[in-house]
DNA sequence: GCGGTCAGTCCAGAATCTGGACGGACTCAT
DNA sequence: ATGAGTCCGTCCAGATTCTGGACTGACCGC
């Protein structure tokens, strides 16, 4: 028998569990931006009615959202970010910033962000020790794994 | 006739029609790991083969990978990152570190980082022009956009 | 009453994903 | 020179998921 080794554990693939499918992370993006209301989410992203229905709930469901009433005789409810949620932002930003760098049209980003400093917002990983920005090769796995 | 509202034209949306299929992410990975054949990636993400030879060849048309004949004989390549996928490097550690903190198991994270710096690295986002982390309260968006 | 908003559900067809088997072109050990 | 093993796929049929269009039910304002 060889070895059929097996998939790796590993935290992006399970975070990509509960945010990798399609329009999740769309759906996020729109609480971030404070669109709350499921009719304002399908307009906003495109996505079917049903699929986002599918998809807040999975993302209720993982503790990224949360719902809540805002009306009871026609019951209406809003999606709010949970504390797990809003960590989900540097997610967000890194994504935002690759389509800008490499996806914009003509006309630049869409979506231009400001940083309360002043200026125009450029996200950056950054190591939390050290605070230097973060390149491929200043990382080196502390347990090369077996194998 | 309602304002169906366009779909909002945003890089975040741009970026996961790259990278936002199921496995891409994954395969990008393994590429950071330093696993770049076939065989390898379908061992360690778990991707069917068919699927995982799909999205290589998104990811090569996409301009995140390139693919580097490394055998003649039997033609064998290689997939290795361009500097736009180096680039998606801030993605997949800020999902890391969102999957270490809300999905590790009772063990910790499977993946231990280290940053030159000497210290465990914990991937952090912060403004370009100050340094600073950011958080979502800090930011605004600086065109409202009409509507 | 009539039209509009809001938050979904229902459904059937389309698109995608899945795993298992198969292929060709090698290499290496026996 | 066989036979086993590796590597990189392809083929296919069935399962799963997505999709859009229509529909519901409870309101609101005029």
């Amino acid at each position: 028998m060889a070895a059929p080794t097996e998939p790796r554990a590993c935290s992006i693939a399970r975070t990509l569990e509960v945010v990798g499918e399609k329009w999740a992370l769309l759906a996020v993006r729109e609480v971030f931006l404070g669109n709350r209301r499921f009719d304002e989410m399908v307009r906003r992203t495109g996505a079917p009615r049903d699929t986002l229905t599918a998809r807040l709930r999975t993302l209720v469901d993982s503790g990224v959202l949360q719902r809540r009433r805002y009306s009871d005789h026609p019951q209406r409810f809003e999606y709010h970010l949970t504390a797990a949620g809003r960590e989900l932002y540097p997610v967000v930003l890194t994504l935002l910033r690759w389509g800008d760098e490499h996806l914009a049209g003509p006309d630049g980003p869409p979506l231009i962000l400001e940083h309360d400093c002043g200026h125009r917002l450029i996200p950056e990983v950054s190591c939390q020790a050290c605070g230097e920005v973060v390149e491929p090769a200043d990382v080196t796995r502390r347990f090369p794994m077996s194998s």
